[in-house]
DNA sequence: CATATATACATTGTGGTGTAAGGTATGTGG
DNA sequence: CCACATACCTTACACCACAATGTATATATG
């Protein structure tokens, strides 16, 4: 079992991570948390502690917006779309995640090559 | 003026940063703020309220280890360099930032190619 | 029928970390 | 003189993931 990717990684790709996926179109807490599991191979799994809250902040930010729905078997989810405001956030997200990643690539490389 | 990182990814790279920073060579606090200026193209700007705590710590945690040091016109400075721990960890917090940076990529493609 | 697992949401307590602000001290240039 | 750069440090504050715990329903298993 390889070591989990540390908190504050975690941290920090947590809003982009949520704003992107809903970028793809709606979806809800559940779903978001099996969806970065896939997207990373099985190497991320964030726990239902952080994405709930995370949520609620995001929502309470104006960044995503979020309707609540009964499914079939009875059972309710709380779905969630990107804002206009959300848009404008992960854009700037991307950016400043380039800007890191790029330093850090740079220093790697000097590094050893 | 460009918006700064925000200070979640900030705390993401430092310790990745400090530590390849200091796989090129021996250095110190105040030098090093000017390397990741100079690695992010002037848009990363750490405040020296978070390089020396965070230098403590890693040398606490045995990832670095620190030598006073006089210049010649009599300032004092703290010179840091890689321990082998430091080495190993440094080695498995690139391996994380792949991973979600991986990640950040494939759910940005998704979203909008 | 009882139990376990998956689904789906939520909250509380704890520890770690950047930021803002302030502090100490020396050397250099106007 | 005074401002600025150099070079280190600390404290108060706010923020956030994690672990633990809780609620509730549906499905599969024995």
């Amino acid at each position: 079992m390889k070591k989990p990717v540390y908190k504050e990684l975690v941290a920090a790709s947590s809003r982009p991570m949520v704003l992107s996926i809903l970028a793809a179109g709606e979806t809800y807490g559940y779903e978001i948390l099996k969806q970065v599991k896939r997207l990373s191979g099985g190497e991320l799994e964030w726990s239902d502690g952080m994405i709930y809250p995370l949520l609620h902040r995001l929502e309470r930010d104006g960044l995503i917006a979020g309707r609540w729905q009964l499914t079939d078997e009875g059972r309710r989810r709380k779905y969630y779309r990107l804002t206009a405001r959300g848009k404008r956030r992960l854009a700037r997200d991307r950016e400043s995640w380039r800007t890191v990643y790029g330093a850090l690539e740079l220093s790697w490389g000097s590094g050893q090559a």
